[in-house]
DNA sequence: AACAAAAAAGTTATGATATAACATTTCTTA
DNA sequence: TAAGAAATGTTATATCATAACTTTTTTGTT
């Protein structure tokens, strides 16, 4: 289930110089083995909706799918790419960023399901820091008054260490 | 710059039976104060928007908000809402939950300003604590890899405890 | 009061995001 | 190989949001 070398990349990564091309190779990877270990289709639309995602950290929109799969020989319209980003979506493989209406591509997708996202607003990168559901503060809060938490949005933006220092 | 007779509301007490009209009263006495203190203009457009908010603990969509001015004889232009809308955004008499493209009335205009949002899938009323910036697990996580945080996005989906009883 | 500048509101048009509904094809498996 | 399930194709439309420019109202100054 765990791919053999699978390096998976750490918040603290996503922000600094590594080896990008080793990153996404490793989460593609992984992707297929959970698929297989879950008997999932990882169809080439979506399979190419992933790799378009897994080419940087930074979040796309649905209409910029689109177009980039049309351009590599996919059907055009607005479904094509939401059927492909809902499956993604639905198995962990890839995160919608709800501030911006767009997608990144999930380092981790064999870890626990609360992640929590940093949003670079010089560099546009999105880093995701693995969380689990209601283990923090606002589980604490929630707790307290008895709301059952079912899912969670949490999303800081900013400036990471490198765009501070430009 | 407080109302004499403030009743905040607190995250626990909306989601139970409150005296709403009390509520809504001293949200719109603080929001009046609010704007007269910082010289702003809570113009009948903003004043009928922050109301129409202020109706329930519910969050509404900019078109409904739309619908409800027109019927108060307001314009019915989508810029009508969005900038009534984004001057009450703007001060914090009004939040946005990004996962609902919803907004809901704030009901504490002048405590601090990174809330968290809970949302009830039954009820669709959505409390709101107050939380400090980069306070919680985040801001820990931030500051670890250096990340500057300048906004946040906290909001959790679930069930009320009312709605888990029934 | 008259004027100029700034803020707000009016108006038209369009851009951006997302889904409903139904037909057709492909895959799975009994 | 036939039936059912899953995925894809296709058309159309729903929903959310802003650009750009005009006119009116407010505010501060002469
Ligand atoms: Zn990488
Ligand atoms: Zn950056
Ligand atoms: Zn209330
Ligand atoms: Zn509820």
């Amino acid at each position: 289930m765990m791919p053999k070398n699978f390096l998976p990349i750490t918040s603290t990564q996503v922000f600094v110089k590594h080896d990008h091309r080793a990153c996404a190779r490793s989460a593609m990877e992984a992707a297929h083995e959970l698929c297989a270990a879950r008997g999932l289709r990882l169809t080439p639309v979506r399979e190419k909706v992933l790799a378009l995602l897994l080419e940087s950290h930074q979040a796309l929109g649905a209409y910029a799918v689109l177009e980039r799969l049309a351009q590599a020989g996919f059907r055009s319209q607005p479904p094509v790419a939401y059927r492909a980003l809902d499956f993604l979506v639905e198995h962990g493989l890839v995160h919608r960023i709800e501030k911006l209406n767009a997608f990144v591509a999930c380092n981790q997708p064999q870890a626990g399901h609360a992640p929590a996202f940093m949003i670079c607003n010089n560099c546009h990168q999105v880093a995701e820091t693995p969380g689990k559901r209601a283990s923090g503060t606002l589980g604490k809060k929630a707790r307290a008054i008895g709301f059952h938490i079912q899912s969670t949005v949490v999303e800081a933006e900013g400036l990471c260490a490198a765009c501070q220092a430009a």
